[in-house]
DNA sequence: TTTTGTCCCTTTGTCCGACAAAGTTAAAGC
DNA sequence: GCTTTAACTTTGTCGGACAAAGGGACAAAA
């Protein structure tokens, strides 16, 4: 029979855990700043009394997390995390899991369409300038599939931007990050690909500046369509999305 | 004046950093799968060729990316990434990235509803017993506060699942980790919360059993509903969302 | 005045060797 | 056969070391 907790569990964490915990504290709390100096390792060294192994043993925690990095100097300082660069672990993930086309295209076309409408609820002129700049660009290399597939991403990502909702923003990145490289097989793929895409995006940019939330939701839906044939051409709906994330761990690196 | 650029940056990645790039590339082509072991720092050692201290840092980027974990006994071996844990580092973000309440709100609205959407279209027997069961363990506690917010993140979580849209699924899971935490305020605030919270959730799990796509929508809408003027009675929705991180940290820290 | 070369100091990335604590394995004892 | 004991292994941490690269200051050169 078991006696009536007296005690509570001690915390027996590593020290190089402690010593990321106790850093992220203070930027989590704000007593350190995004931007702010962390110190050098000697610094922490002698602040926290460990030996520099395990400072530097914690730093690539908090670094991996993106709650600190090194400038072009290689000194530490707080920094906000970056969404895709958290997003491409989920990315990771969900090819690791063997996640198959469907999810990646239901789920996709739920926050999509929920970025287009807060858009056209709430872009401002500077995000409508955004777009119509990535507009022009796009247009300029509509021959080029792997350009204009950039320029796509971009494109969404502007749109999510112009909702103003940046938890909305973080919750579609790792399904587009999936999505982004096979649009460039699919451009190449597909007869008047590149044409259509670059016709929906104008569509929407229209939506987006005269508020006509139907049209955004109508374009949108038909952009994801158009891309999920040219994907049914290429694989099934049921295949797991494992070279997508190859491509794109590669174009990660070679950034 | 700047002239034009000639040449690309070298890569020149530290070494820490090959390793661990090296030790992932091999867990997401799958040479390297799930639950296998990785070797010990010495094996490492011996196979890269370089310090253990080097190895040491490499094994702490791939740990904190979720690809990797010490089992009981400390023996590292590939895992697949658990969203929790993931999420965990989104919500942290969001909340140094100050979103607001509205923010949370609306996005959790969308990715809420499309979960219902598709747990009602594809649930199985198996996650109708699963929210059967998390119904009664509710239904037990529902005038404890802290257990009930806790069964609810649960039963959302559950939802998620019965959609079987892992996307889906990862997609919400940053944005509910921040809600867990106000719920327990809230039901504790609000007169009949409790009650409230598991009617919305036994209505949910009837409109899944009876693939009731209507009352689906309806009750998910009317639930979150309920939460945010719950929430609106201790702040406003332009109020940024930091303290719910702060609790949520640290029951993260107890676990 | 702006660029280039040089010197010095700091910081990082890496290495080596070491040791206590905790876990593992295997032998010894009942 | 099961438990205890005694090696052995592995991890977490430590101290010290050194080369390479960055930053700052300053003088020489264009």
């Amino acid at each position: 029979m078991p006696v009536a907790p007296l005690f509570r569990p001690i915390d027996v964490a590593p020290a190089y855990q402690k010593v990321a915990d106790a850093i992220e504290r203070e930027i989590v709390n704000g007593r350190i700043k995004p931007g702010d100096p962390i110190g050098t390792e000697h610094d922490l060294v002698r602040q926290f009394g460990v030996n520099r192994s395990t400072i530097r043993e914690g730093i690539r925690v908090l670094e991996e997390g993106g709650l600190i990095r090194r400038d072009s100097s290689r000194r530490l300082h707080a920094c906000l995390p970056r969404y895709s660069k958290l997003a491409s672990r989920l990315s990771r993930a969900l090819v690791l899991h063997e996640v198959t086309f469907r999810e990646l295209y239901e789920a996709s076309m739920t926050l999509e369409v929920a970025s287009i409408e807060g858009a056209v609820e709430r872009a401002t002129d500077d995000n409508l300038a955004e777009l119509d700049d990535n507009l022009v660009r796009s247009e300029a290399v509509v021959g080029d599939p792997a350009r204009l597939a950039e320029c796509d991403a971009e494109f969404h990502v502007l749109v999510a931007k112009a909702s103003q909702n940046r938890v909305l923003q973080l919750a579609r990145e790792p399904a587009a990050q999936l999505f982004y490289p096979t649009t460039e097989m699919i451009v190449t793929g597909v007869a008047e690909g590149g044409p259509r895409l670059v016709a929906a995006h104008r569509h929407l940019i229209d939506a987006i500046r005269y508020r006509d939330r139907e049209a955004g939701v109508l374009w949108t839906r038909r952009h994801l369509q158009d891309w999920r044939r040219g994907f049914e051409k290429i694989a099934s709906l049921d295949r797991s999305v494992e070279h997508m994330y190859m491509e794109h761990a590669q174009a990660a690196r070679r950034r």
